[in-house]
DNA sequence: CTGAAAGCGCTAACAT
DNA sequence: ATGTTAGCGCTTTCAG
């Protein structure tokens, strides 16, 4: 690595002066500038940002009297609409009360979480917030030395961390409960069973033994399941298509179970990405949306409303999971005080539209 | 702000024994541990990593002995779906070599980019990849302390920087010849005048007054006049349906000039989001895709496969973009020798499907 | 106009 | 088992 010193010595001066000469404020003859920003360009020099943080402890305020604080989101997936959606309110949430947010991609992968943890967030954010994590919350309090951290869509029971919920099973049983409402009475449901999101089984047998990937879904098949017990439709009886929740997986689930999907007279999915899907697999084999066969997702991501036929879906209020989630940390980043931890289930509302 | 000095003075103890306490090293009496650890909790403390990366500078290798490269990608908007697949893409890619990438949203704005350059990139990037970046190219480099860039999607002539380009040209004539090619004589065009992407007027006269936030429609534009001189028709005679390339201001774009799309046979699209926009408003006002008008689109965004119908468009190679991009930085990364700056348009294929 | 010294918080190496 | 020393790259202070 280059440094001040380095210049100067190429230059004949003291680092003190090519320091000086860099930042451009004091008085420096132009020849002894011309000399040190050649020596500077010929070495390839870059001046060395973390010592200048080592340097900022010293100094309080920064030098542009800026506050520089940041925020770490780690997300599972940012190619897909809910997560970047949800990435992209955070940012403009924090955005709003000063905070940088900066996002990175975990791929449902604990070793990833690990990484990101410790070459950036625990490097330089004042907080971190973790979506659909594979760590357990002690491993992240120790790997990012105790920093403010609010878990999202993590019901892990063990976990003593701020937490934001989708409302799994309050909006699974409000689906099942509209379908029903509005005559359905063969309702299906799609994306069950099977490794979802990604196929990540097989490693993290230690930390995160107790995590199961398929945690949400438990929480929304269990909203299923409470609906029809109080409709006294027999949980045996419910068709369940298992799928990962993409739509392409979807489709192919479909089509793989065509002859299950015709006794159905709705099928109830578990997220919309998989609603996209699974209406594109009932166009292929000839059966028709809202027409033949209802559909409903969960979500309400913006492209829900734009398809066609325009998805019915559980619209999660993602604005809000955004804000409280932000508003949460900040709150831990500014209060030392140790108040008990928060676990707030977001609003949603039935979307109703034309798939169903 | 707490150090282990306070918390050695707490405790009774010395920094040094502080630090031993925290990271479980070396051996500690149980009692003098226990109460180490109840300083630091007592005082709140928390480990300034600020100063760790300044010790590490003395140390060769990290602690884990791994390497902590990180490359900073600042993205227009994160909720969109091209740029999110992007972002993903670029993830990943830079994942396979061992670099972890942070992910800022810029919402195309020129303070937003200097703050997130002054705060995070500068501070511990290696590199930076920035997507339709409103900043200047030398500003960026004084910003960034000369850190290596690259540059998606800006085609200003007078950047110095290693940049990589959507097809834009190439691939809007390739689309109108298809479109002739399968007999369509009416082609209209979406999504081709006033403020695009966000309506971010009236900001940064300064620096980036040279900046054109409608340089990649421009772009587009001409690939589709170059068409159709090619095709011997009147650029003027040719319907342009001004709105920004969301799908939302599609639909109601059509709705508006319902009439003037009633007078087309095909409508070409300045972007997929902008065509989903436009197949919902073509349903709206009764028109089937593609019996009665045909739709094309321009991204090739993973979504145009699962619609319905699916969109016919033009599918840019992104994987390759992700990778060229990350290649080139990484090569400047490594390698500090000045070679001469690459400009790479990436590939692209007409993806034909339903819509068209 | 230029440079020497001190020190930011932390920890490896060494001393007690 | 615990403490002391030195030093990471840089910049503020103050002396030449």
């Amino acid at each position: 690595m280059v440094t001040m010193k380095d210049v100067g010595r190429e230059a004949g001066v003291s680092a003190m002066t090519v320091s000086n000469v860099l930042r451009g404020n004091t008085n420096v003859t132009p020849e002894t500038a011309r000399r040190v920003r050649e020596a500077a360009d010929k070495l390839h020099y870059r001046l060395n940002t973390t010592s200048l943080s080592a340097r900022s402890l010293r100094v309080s305020t920064s030098r542009h009297g800026r506050n520089f604080s940041t925020i770490g989101l780690a997300i599972f997936e940012l190619d897909r609409p809910y997560p970047s959606q949800l990435a992209s309110l955070i940012s403009q949430a924090a955005e709003k009360r000063g905070y940088q947010t900066v996002v990175q991609e975990t791929r449902i992968n604990a070793e990833n979480e690990r990484s990101i943890i410790e070459r950036v967030s625990n490097q330089f954010c004042d907080g971190l917030i973790f979506s659909s994590s594979r760590l357990s919350a002690s491993e992240i309090e120790q790997l990012s030395n105790h920093r403010p951290t609010v878990l999202l869509d993590d019901d892990r029971p063990q976990q003593d961390l701020d937490t934001i919920l989708t409302p799994s099973e309050a909006g699974a049983q409000a689906a099942i409960e509209y379908l029903w409402s509005t005559g359905k009475r063969h309702i299906g449901i799609v994306g069950g069973l099977g490794e979802n999101l990604v196929n990540a089984a097989g490693e993290d047998n230690d930390s995160s033994a107790t995590f199961d990937i398929n945690d949400t879904l438990h929480r929304r098949l269990m909203g299923c399941c409470n609906a029809f017990e109080k409709l006294g439709v027999q949980w045996e009886d419910v068709p369940i298509i298992a799928t990962p929740w993409t739509d392409t997986d979807a489709r192919k689930a479909i089509a793989g179970n065509a002859d299950l999907v015709r006794s159905c007279d709705a099928l109830f999915c578990m997220t919309d990405t998989t609603a996209f899907g699974v209406i594109r697999g009932l166009k292929d084999i000839g059966l028709r949306v809202p027409d033949d066969i209802a559909v409903m997702g969960f979500d309400g991501i913006d492209m829900g409303a734009i398809m066609t036929p325009s998805l019915t879906t559980v619209a999660v209020d993602i604005p809000m999971v955004a804000q409280k989630a932000v508003d949460l940390l900040i709150e831990r980043i500014d209060d030392e005080s140790d108040r008990e931890r928060q676990r707030i289930v977001a609003d949603f509302r039935i979307a109703q539209r034309e798939s169903a």
